[in-house]
DNA sequence: TTTAGCACTCTCTACGTGAGAGTGCCAACC
DNA sequence: GGTTGGCACTCTCACGTAGAGAGTGCTAAA
């Protein structure tokens, strides 16, 4: 497969990189004229018919530049990928950041999806983590107002859900708090499905709040993956090649269906592990929408214990020398920080 | 001011209307056919000059039908604001979904949101209640890992902040019970100023927690409004004006600054009551990157208590007709939601 | 007061033309 | 044999022009 000789590769690479940086068709004359290598257009030209034979490059029509193909882009990216470092002074500023900001999930989602937006000029999208394993831990019953009830359940992994319960009459506080000590000490670290698997409490309350319990921990469990953070949404408005704005709608519309967005992060990273970056070119067949889009994505977190996923969604012309050691740094930070968290520093 | 004669009053509606649906400057035989008015072309022309004179009109250039300026859209809207009602299938149907959905304020915001986006085919702002008197209610400990502590906190409105502490050192959870237990005689029903005037407590653990608590009210006091939940930010690139795609950039990138968003909502509607509508026209001389926008803004909530804002961004050609009554109907509902919420139903 | 008619203005589209950029190929060169 | 200069060819893009179409304002008549 890889049957590029080294001045076909360099040759290459000068284009991608040249057409990334000008969104234009590149010439064999402008990069004789720009790039000093030591060949002449027409030695160029010869080339770049080769390239263009290998399914690399492409052009737009008879007489234009080349462009790279799908397959041109997969090759740089995987040339480049090793070699790409963010520099130290921006992977300082990036940490900085991060260990200011207040110690909350929510706080280092929206960061991270901003910085990931902010360097790659283009959209970003981080999935909170996913807790893998839901045990119980605690519940509280608080009475707020009349019948109404704060329940507020704790999971081993330090994840908690509040929910307000209307009961169907006023229950005093004592008695709620009765209900959740007798709770507590019966489901301590028991799953969903060992609790609904107990035999039924002799108490109507208990039960109720032991029946909303499973159902707290059902869908904690089922959710895919957490909340869905995004930030750039117009940086990517500002790219040529989506200035006929139909194209960019149907790209941007991606992000306004969370369900479609966790499920390509999903789908997309069930077979990759933490650390390891996947780089989708042109949609890779999956959706339609994004034909013209590439995706760099990563997942981060603890394996099995709690991981997410977060990425990168730009025009498949990006700057993935900067873009993908972005991801993987953010990454990597972001799996310490759940890490530090579950292991309880 | 208001010198319109009935005639012009019905052409100036008639030609906003067919603009706002058209997107085209309307020209007078365009008028006198698909609206069967009688009167030849030739007096509609003399009625839009009257009308272009006073200010409602204009032409983009000479021989171009006529467009409604700011001023002609002020008029319409307050013309049709009294006589707009949401047909009661939409009421049902919207009503339906709210009480439908879980009872959680999060997923009220992003119904609403989503609502407001559908129905007005613009872009939807919605900033959660805030509470206005923040007032202790209940603290929880509980021990979650190693030396990390979850602390949740209960406002007598119902709001709920949590909150992850790492202690210097690891205490035991009995240890934690008890320090709640204490505060939670000690503070109730206490402002956050009143807890910081009190005086130091014996007990290092139970003054660094009270501390902590402070803080947390006080940052939930100073947010000026709540989280913002937008949607339908792809709805408004697919409007004419919007074609080129720097004119929407700039317009959503006000949605990407949390801050100016916040800003606008509370400064725009600071001077109005809950149950008031405004419509701002043409970004009213306060962002630039507005001025070709519209945006039609409610207070929701229990003023004292709990309020928030929501409204519908838009070209400035939006669909009032439809987006006003809707805005108006879903800050009822949220009203009323909110005040169930306080008031425990 | 309303209407018909008319000259005028402006935009939009289509069309043609020429400049420019880039290619592929061929023959010459090292 | 790989490399290069030259040349004819192709295609796009920018520009200018012309004609169609839409809409206007004005005037004079009903």
């Amino acid at each position: 497969m890889n049957h590029l000789n080294e001045r076909q590769k360099t040759l290459l690479m000068l284009i991608i990189r040249d057409y990334i940086d000008s969104a234009q068709p590149v010439g064999s004359k402008r990069l004789a004229e720009h790039y000093h290598i030591n060949l002449s257009p027409a030695t160029i030209r010869n080339e770049m018919a080769a390239l263009t034979e290998m399914g690399y490059l492409r052009q737009p029509h008879t007489s234009a530049g080349r462009v790279p193909t799908e397959e041109g882009y997969r090759y740089f990216v995987s040339e480049m990928m090793q070699s790409a470092e963010l520099p130290e002074t921006v992977q300082h500023t990036i940490s900085h950041q991060f260990y200011q900001s207040r110690p909350e999930l929510d706080q280092w989602m929206t960061l991270a999806a901003s910085i990931l937006a902010a360097q790659s000029q283009a959209v970003s999208v981080v999935a909170a983590p996913h807790v893998e394993t839901t045990k119980f831990k605690h519940v509280e019953l608080i009475s707020t107002q009349g019948r109404q009830v704060l329940m507020v359940l704790v999971m081993v992994g330090g994840e908690v859900s509040q929910q307000i319960l209307t009961l169907a009459e006023p229950v005093p506080q004592e008695r709620l708090s009765q209900t959740a000590a007798r709770l507590n000490g019966l489901l301590a670290g028991l799953t969903a499905q060992a609790i609904s698997s107990l035999t039924a409490r002799p108490d109507p309350l208990d039960q109720d709040i032991l029946l909303l319990i499973t159902q707290d921990m059902r869908r904690i469990a089922n959710q895919s993956s957490g909340e869905i953070y995004t930030d750039g949404l117009t940086n990517v408005l500002a790219e040529p090649e989506f200035s006929e704005s139909d194209e960019a709608r149907r790209a941007l519309k991606i992000f306004e269906e969370p369900a479609t967005l966790q499920d390509l992060l999903a789908r997309t990273t069930s077979n990759s592990n933490v650390g390891a970056l996947q780089v989708l070119i042109g949609g890779e067949g999956a959706y339609d929408d994004l034909r013209q889009c590439s995706m760099v994505i990563a997942r981060y977190g603890v394996p099995g214990m709690a991981t997410g996923a977060l990425g990168v969604l730009g025009p498949m012309r990006m700057a993935y020398s900067r873009t993908i050691p972005t991801v993987r740094f953010v990454a990597g930070l972001l799996s310490d920080l759940v890490n530090d968290n579950i292991s309880g520093e």
